[in-house]
DNA sequence: CACCAGGGTGGTT
DNA sequence: AACCACCATGGT
């Protein structure tokens, strides 16, 4: 059987989850540096847990690069309990802040503004991968960048019938969809909409993308 | 009670 | 390269 390898029509897509959900207004923050938090505490957990550990980083004063960096290890631990790996993501956290200031308290802005490779830099942190970078590029630096997700891979696989890497889903994304708020929204419209359908059975009745998913006529595949 | 979230790393085969 | 255990919470 051979079918048609449909491409991934990011700008199609982007154009009908608008219309069924509307704006996401994805990735609520009071700042740049609070939604580099989340990016790394959000990692594998509901983002209510997030929440809750931001709120608790909060309580202890609006956040900041120093104020962060400096936290004892106890608090901060204590802190990020609700994100499940309270350890592990204290630890990607002070590291990541750490490449921010480079050693001179370096803020978040003037990492964005230096003149260098900001991806390369984000992924040289360890516990830093390209999705965590991306969402940091995209929603904090508010530039052009696509965060692929278990989400973008499932959707993905559901419309064009097959799997698509995630370099490639990340280039043609890029390629199609120019301005940052597209892509901003495009990435939150992807996990509202994936929370309802394309989960593990098929769940077509009433799918927005429908019309352009192979897997749509098919029923139900086992 | 079981299941699983808006991942990434390091160690196996 | 693919696979897998680990990390160790809170909601349904």
């Amino acid at each position: 059987m051979r079918e048609e390898k449909g491409a991934w029509q990011a700008a199609q897509i982007l154009h009908r989850l608008a219309g069924a959900y509307g704006d996401p207004h994805w990735w609520p923050a009071d700042s740049a540096l609070e939604v580099l938090v989340g990016a790394v505490l959000t990692q594998s957990v509901r983002w209510q847990n997030v929440v809750t550990a931001i709120q608790r980083l909060k309580a202890y004063g609006p956040l900041s690069e120093a104020g962060l960096g400096q936290m004892p290890w106890p608090q901060l631990t204590a802190c990020l309990r609700p994100t499940r790996f309270p350890n592990q993501k204290a630890k990607r956290l002070r590291a990541l802040l750490e490449m921010i200031a480079d050693g001179r308290g370096r803020t978040l802005a003037d990492f964005f503004a230096a003149d260098l490779d900001h991806r390369q830099a984000l992924l040289s942190v360890s516990g830093v991968g390209a999705e965590t970078a991306d969402a940091i590029l995209l929603y904090a630096g508010r530039s052009q960048a696509f965060p692929v997700d278990a989400y973008t891979r499932r959707i993905a696989q559901r419309l064009v019938g097959n799997v698509v890497p995630d370099h490639q889903l990340r280039h043609d994304t890029l390629s199609q969809v120019s301005s940052v708020d597209g892509l901003a929204q495009l990435h939150g419209l992807l996990v509202v909409h994936g929370q309802r359908h394309c989960q593990a059975r098929p769940h077509c009745s009433g799918c927005p993308l429908a019309e352009i998913c192979v897997s749509a006529e098919l029923g139900q595949t086992a």
